[in-house]
DNA sequence: TATCTAAAAGATAATCATTCCTATTTAAGA
DNA sequence: TCTTAAATAGGAATGATTATCTTTTAGATA
């Protein structure tokens, strides 16, 4: 679980510490793409003398090095993301909620789309949807 | 050209002020989804005295009231959008540009996949592609 | 047109997520 | 085990945003 982390640290010539691994591991726990106030409070129950600003150091080196990704918000409180395969994601419009959405056809016919209809002026890197709506219940 | 602005206030029972009308055409004459801080600069070349906590006030209230839109991103600085038809946005890898792309094909054949295949405890409200990439120089 | 008043603006202090600084600690290579 | 560059802890500083309080004003009314 925490090996493939592990291996890209050593990878990217990061040392291995356990303050990497557990920020590592409350957000791929955590879910819901959690804020840094969220990772800090989850660390805090098992590692009581975690520094706030080793918390947002960290979350920025693993951003940079492509151990994690930062979440786009319509809010100054920045979340991240330990999914790194190609996903989209559920905004709830009430809440604060945000989840992964899946879908491999969905992605193909995007794909298909750009590669006949060239943007001009740009050169595409990555496409991902913002799906706003309303959770269930 | 504020004209529409003026009567969609009055709609809403907001009162037509100078301060309003004058970040509001920042925001349209700025283009590139600006910043508060944009906004304010802009606005005193002509209105040297506006109070920047008006101008946070009178850009959250016109997003309140659906005048403008926040732009999501990666930062903790929030942008705006006066643009309120639907559209996408090109995001630059290595700027803070933000650029609007409309397609009108894309609409339609994102609506119809949905219209298809449903995302299961969740109600599509809104899509939006982000789009992340490289500007041609 | 002058008067009235709730809403809005201005000025400035407070908040708080994030960044910066530096002394101390530590991962990991020799 | 020793060495050292990299990382962490702890606390101060920053800066975008928000809050508070006073003054001004848009727009309704007489
Ligand atoms: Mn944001
Ligand atoms: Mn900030
Ligand atoms: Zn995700
Ligand atoms: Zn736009």
């Amino acid at each position: 679980m925490a090996h493939f982390f592990r291996e890209k640290l050593k990878e990217k010539g990061l040392k291995v510490t356990p303050q990497r691994v557990a920020i590592y591991e409350a957000i791929v726990n955590l879910k819901n793409h959690p804020t840094a106030e969220n990772v800090i409070e989850y660390i805090k129950l098992n590692h009581p003398n975690i520094s706030v600003g080793t918390v947002y150091k960290v979350l920025d080196s693993l951003v940079e090095n492509e151990l994690l990704k930062k979440v786009k918000t319509e809010k100054d409180i920045m979340r991240y993301d330990a999914v790194l395969s190609n996903h989209h994601h559920l905004y709830c419009i009430e809440t604060e909620r945000i989840e992964d959405y899946e879908d491999e056809n969905l992605n193909e016919m995007i794909s298909n789309y750009f590669k006949n209809k060239k943007i001009k002026n740009f050169k595409v890197q990555d496409i991902k949807l913002q799906i706003t709506g309303k959770f269930n219940k």
